[in-house]
DNA sequence: GCTTGACACGAACAGGTGTTCGTTGTATAA
DNA sequence: TTATACAACGAACACCTGTTCGTGTCAAGC
């Protein structure tokens, strides 16, 4: 069912209010704000809303609600962050290693939301330390964040360590009849061919995330 | 000063306890969760928090408290979101525009976390078309977060719109004796060169995200 | 010893807040 | 017309909530 224009504004009001407050309204805010004087009304309308899926709410509760995921911006609002952790730096000459959480867990997090990352699991970032992922677009001081996995699939961009080479590269990967093709992701660079058993896939990228501007203290 | 082990406690309940669920405590609330039998000693130390510039504080609102940025970890926890309208695609053919925004806002926002960004004032994103802005490492499909303003700073990576070109392009920006040098990020690319009077500066790159793997419906 | 300040406790109070109830008006279907 | 559901109103109520006040304890400094 659709809602009706008082509660599209009153759900307005709710989103807006939670974002700039940092608390939701109580139901004689809301009612001052779309006109509403009775706060039953405000509290009927609530229910609507609340039986219709825009918001939650807890019985007998000063601002007992809170807006629930619904378009693409809300779930922002509401899902939350992913915390990832920055495990180290990545640069051409050395594998990745992934050390194992320590008692009290990683030091270092990156925080991401929930629009950008959907899956957390087996997630952690590094920092690009040099040039050498240039022909990946990649470049130093970039954080890229990977997915730890052994295999991959056609056409993922991954992270591959090269026996042979004993160098990291960051490339998509194509597996052909006898060999594998690394193809870069600028368009203009040639592909990288080498034997299967040369290459080994430490993860796969999701995420690359370049500030230009470092944050102020 | 430093926080009392009190204190500390109430503030990392208060953190995580409006993480939850979406609103700050009652005093009572943060008491009971910190073993303080007394409104008025919850009150105390929160005022405390208060002037330590941990939380700020609403008078006579209830749940009237919020987390203010500290640490560069709890920001993230705390703070929120920051939400930047995605305002259109930008390409190398054509300027950027950006177009007020209507009676309801924006459309379309891409959520970041303040630890990306800090100041959210005059943000915008724009979603890469083409492969055109490949010599600033950035690929078709890439999120570039740019702060709008006409001037800029020698070395800033600003979107420029070349009047004789009739083209859009992202470099780092140089003022030399008589003519603006405009360098690629990719180092193994040359710099451009363009008389003064050729530029118009749209806006500075705060940000630049790509998205490897999209996210499911 | 005395004072001072930090920290803590409980009680009381005024106003805030969600809930409930009776009532009214207006469509729509029987 | 009558009945029913929906939408809205205002008042009353009980509990919640922030604030204030008086009191107490303890350690530091004189």
């Amino acid at each position: 069912m659709a809602l009706s224009e008082r509660q599209q504004k009153m759900f307005e009001f709710i989103t807006k209010f939670s974002r700039e407050r940092g608390r939701p309204p109580t139901i004689r805010e809301i009612g001052s704000s779309v006109g509403i004087s009775s706060t039953s009304v405000v509290n009927y309308n609530l229910n609507i809303l609340q039986r219709e899926g825009f918001i939650a709410r807890e019985k007998e509760v000063s601002r007992g609600l809170r807006i629930i995921a619904q378009g693409a911006k809300t779930i922002a609002e509401a899902a939350g962050f992913v915390q990832i952790p920055l495990l180290g730096k990545i640069a051409a000459g050395i594998p990745i290693q992934v050390p194992d959480a320590g008692p009290g867990g990683y030091d270092d997090f990156i925080s991401l939301t929930r629009e950008l990352i959907q899956d957390q699991e087996g997630l952690f970032a590094l920092r690009v330390k040099g040039n050498s992922m240039i022909d990946a677009l990649i470049n130093d001081g970039d954080i890229v964040v990977m997915k730890k996995q052994e295999t991959a699939q056609n056409g993922d961009m991954v992270a591959v360590w090269l026996k042979e080479e004993k160098e990291t590269t960051l490339k998509r990967l194509y597996r052909e009849k006898s060999r594998i093709r690394l193809q870069p992701a600028n368009p203009t660079m040639k592909p990288f061919y080498v034997k299967a058993d040369n290459v080994q896939v430490q993860g796969k990228v999701v995420l690359v995330v370049r500030q230009l501007q470092r944050m102020a203290a």
